[in-house]
DNA sequence: CCGCATCCTCATGGATACTG
DNA sequence: CAGTATCCATGAGGATGCGG
């Protein structure tokens, strides 16, 4: 663990415990779902395997994540514990003030599909429901995130296999720049791919937001 | 400034600006006024001088903070751009998070009254206020926070010489546990010291949470 | 294979002295 | 006062090893 500030902040109290390098990503990747040691890796390009392990100890002596047994029996699998899931504001925070930077593009960086999961959470969620559920594939590359209505709003996850209304696919950027509303559907129509039902995906991104 | 985590996620991104060491607690000073080097040398106790330096030089690249000359003619202040004050919600939802490592206590660690001063606003930002507004001064060391109730509720912020209502005097832990409410300010009376207007005292503190 | 531990190199952080 | 310059300790990154 890297040296305390020192500090009777809660800030500071909370960057000693998650302020390390990795650290937030790795909760990143486990508020999405529990996942195996080789899942992260995967999922954390760039992490040297040693600090990984390093941090995911740090992470479960500070009580941030726990080990669990799969069900297959022997495997270990890392999840949050209810206080580590409590990250989940700041991160989508972090997340919403990060829209300036993302709309930019890629660049040379790295990308992995279920990075948007997060992402279309936070930004699609005071988004106003329309009046009957639907369930919508956002494809980018091979990946496909699922956005569908909840009680509350709008959801996204991991898709979970089920079937859906439609399917929308296009660049990362665009997917973003949509959900954050910098982006209308019309004005990137020939950069968008939908397939199904056209009002589910307009209901995606072209709802008004809650505000 | 350090490595990027090269991947294109907005959580890597933010951290690629303020994720490195320092970053985030400068931030929490410039959160609560624009400071000159001495002034976030002073509020930062543990930092290197050529490493605020750099953090400042970095952050100012990136946008988050911005110099500007003070009224005395020469002078140079530090304060955040509108991007970088954006950063507050995530930094109020890390302190938020950090209750159960404050509520220990403070052990050996540096403190300052002015680091009450956001988690006061954002613990008690969703208190209702009471019919009549009030001005009340909570005093830990030789520090006064001031909060008051505004037109949505109660804020805190530095104490700005005005007259006030109350002045609360009591330790940093336990100012803290009654803003988060895992105290009452009846099971702490011995430990409380209150002048003026009590009644705006436990308005500040018992007051029911509009949750 | 998966889940780490070891080793080595180099970038970053920390403490202090120094300068415009 | 507002930073630079310097030197040393520490942590990150990458390759590889190793037991289950």
């Amino acid at each position: 663990m890297s040296r305390s500030y020192g500090q009777y902040c809660g800030l500071a109290r909370a960057l000693d415990v998650v302020g390390d390098r990795w650290n937030l990503l790795i909760v990143r990747q486990l508020l999405m779902s529990p996942a195996r040691y080789r899942e992260l890796r995967d999922g954390l390009p760039g992490v040297a395997t040693n600090l990984l392990a390093d941090r995911l100890r740090d992470l479960e002596t500070a009580g941030v994540i726990e080990r669990r047994l799969a069900e297959e029996g022997n495997a270990v699998v890392y999840a949050l514990t209810p206080w580590g899931a409590g990250l989940r504001e700041p991160v989508e925070g972090l997340i919403r003030w990060s829209t300036p930077l993302m709309i930019r593009g890629p660049g040379g960086d790295h990308f992995r599909a279920e990075w948007l999961v997060l992402p279309l959470s936070t930004l699609l969620a005071d988004r106003t429901a329309t009046r009957r559920p639907w369930r919508v594939g956002v494809g980018v590359d091979d990946g496909l995130v699922l956005v569908r209505t909840s009680h509350s709003g709008v959801e996204a996850g991991p898709h979970d296999g089920g079937d859906l209304d439609a399917v929308v696919r296009a660049d990362a950027q665009i997917v973003l720049g949509l959900a954050a509303g910098v982006l209308a559907l019309d004005d990137v129509r020939g950069l968008v791919d939908i397939e199904g039902d056209e009002a589910a995906v307009r209901a995606v991104f072209n709802s008004p937001t809650r505000s």
